[in-house]
DNA sequence: CTCCTTAGAAGACCGCCCAA
DNA sequence: TTGGGCGGTCTTCTAAGGAG
């Protein structure tokens, strides 16, 4: 692959001569782009226009001629043309009609529910004459709702909302007392019957209508549109030097795509073939691309390897672990034994354990940083996240939560995090005290001791260490080498490394 | 209804890096 | 040398849930 860059990802150590430490790769690449997925697409959407910008990103680091710049500018007036005049059809999926359904709110078992959801859903069962034997299942229903229900059924409307949850489903299996509410009959009224053949039916209607192309108003733009682009084809055809294949080649249609768009994947499993060029035909999305696009790949704990464009990733999970640190742990690191494989971010099928999101999201050392915005979202999240496993590693699981359990009882993980910051300031001073009785002789002790001593107005000084990307370990080794600076020129020849362990605050020399 | 607790989001803060 | 951008960490705020 041309254009690899040498990074560093993680706990890793990745250069084009392959793994250093362990086995986490983390490459950069500029993917030449297969013949096939070059071939134009039949309508425009939003992944079209994702495309294009990507494109534009590129030409607007590449332009140094002015009339790049203004082939730029008409590109993308070009794509505020397409997008405000409504032309852009949202990308479809295979997942569209089992939306439509869902869309319905209606009463057979969602199709893609999910037992996760459990927790937060439940069924009025409705078995009476109302209901025909069928069910309604009732999610995101708020605290206050289920009080005002519980209070319309005469039934209990204390406790938390599980509780209610549950008395409003058992109170909806007495088909006497359900049939003989008039807010049960609202709330049948309100989720109207219809059989799941016919939900799907209608699905697939509303689907057929969105794909049928528009009106006439529509077409004549969608033909305006491609006359503008076929214009700056034109010019991009005639202008660039060496760069002709580089032109931007969309058509547009009216008409919908054959198929799902084309993954622009390029995933290699352990002794696995590489997929076989998939059709033409089979690509709903596709833009002539500037002749490379950035990738990168990783090694997955399974010695997959992934490669993915910026594209590929999807947007950060809205996932908590609030009460489920197991959860989390199982989901961190696909290089560990609790690695549970479970699907909360996903590239092209494959789970992504979260020890990778920082570099996947963000990692601007390879590259242009990706999905910058969403990280900075969930960059505190995942920095927690990260704090919350490394003790967790520290050893056996039952020590972590013997040292954060009160009265047998775990933390809440917010409690948790507090303790594991104090920790970690516990760990700061002491690193400190080190430092100062290491070297108590020293004229410069007093200014050791301003800036090391946390709690004064200089302890962002002290702390600013393990700020700068250090692990815990390397901050401690450079507040004592700071502290030793400000005290003494050598580091004594006796000190090799820290390490540290907020269960045990031991420094290790 | 009110108060307390908690999770999550957003952004502030500060040092480091790097290009000009 | 300097200033802007970035990354890591911490703090504050808000909304929602729990409990009396």
């Amino acid at each position: 692959m041309a254009g690899l860059t040498c990074c560093h990802f993680g706990r890793s150590h990745i250069c084009d001569k392959g793994l250093l430490t362990e086995n986490r790769w983390f490459k950069v690449t500029r993917k030449e782009l297969s013949p096939t997925k070059l071939i134009c697409e039949p309508t425009v959407s939003l992944f079209t226009l994702k495309q294009i910008g990507a494109c534009l990103a590129w030409l607007v680091s590449e332009a140094t001629h002015p009339c790049w710049l203004a082939v730029i500018f008409g590109l993308l007036t070009a794509a505020l043309l397409v997008f405000c005049t409504g032309m852009v059809s949202p990308q479809v999926k295979a997942m569209d009609v089992d939306q439509d359904v869902d869309s319905m709110d209606v009463n057979d078992p969602p199709l893609n529910s999910n037992s996760n959801d459990e927790g937060n859903a439940f069924r009025f069962q409705a078995r009476s004459s109302m209901g025909s034997g069928r069910s309604i299942t009732c999610e995101c229903i708020s605290r206050s709702m289920l009080q005002e229900w519980c209070k319309s059924f005469a039934i209990l409307h204390s406790g938390n909302m599980k509780t209610m949850r549950e008395r409003l489903a058992k109170f909806s299996g007495d088909s006497d007392a359900w049939d003989s509410s008039s807010q049960a009959k609202k709330i049948v009224e309100s989720h109207p019957y219809v059989p799941l053949a016919a939900q799907k039916l209608a699905a697939e209607k509303a689907l057929a209508k969105r794909m049928a192309g528009g009106n006439l108003a529509l077409q004549e733009n969608l033909k305006l549109t491609n006359a503008h682009i076929e214009e700056l084809n034109h010019c991009l055809s005639h202008m660039s030097t060496g760069m002709a294949s580089d032109c931007i080649s969309i058509s547009l249609t009216a008409t919908p795509p054959s198929a799902p768009p084309l993954p622009s994947e390029h995933v290699t499993a352990p002794n696995e073939q590489p997929h076989p060029a998939t059709s033409a035909a089979q690509i709903s999305t596709s833009v002539a691309t500037p002749s490379s696009a950035l990738t990168r790949t990783i090694i997955l704990g399974d010695r997959t390897e992934l490669t993915f464009t910026e594209a590929d990733v999807g947007s950060p999970s809205l996932t908590g672990f609030a009460d489920d640190i197991a959860g989390l742990n199982r989901m961190w690191d696909d290089t560990t034994p609790n690695w549970g494989g479970t699907l909360v971010l996903e590239i092209k099928g494959h789970p992504i354990p979260i020890v990778y999101w920082k570099d996947i999201y963000m990692n601007s050392n390879c590259g242009s940083p990706w999905k910058l915005r969403q990280w900075h979202s969930m960059k505190s999240k995942w920095f927690n996240w990260k704090v919350i496993m490394h003790c967790y590693h520290q050893g056996i699981h039952t020590q972590f939560w013997d040292e954060f359990s009160h009265n047998g009882e775990q933390l809440c993980i917010t409690k948790i995090i507090q303790q594991l910051s104090e920790l970690r300031k516990d760990e700061d001073q002491a690193t400190a005290e080190c430092a100062r009785a290491d070297h108590p002789s020293h004229k410069s002790c007093v200014e050791a001791n301003d800036i090391l001593t946390p709690g004064t107005d200089n302890h962002h000084i002290e702390t600013s260490g393990f700020r700068k990307g250090m692990g815990q370990s390397q901050y401690q080794e450079d507040c004592y080498k700071r502290a030793v600076l400000y005290s003494a020129p050598p580091i004594p020849a006796g000190i090799q490394s820290f390490h540290w362990n907020p269960l045990n605050s031991s420094k290790v020399m």
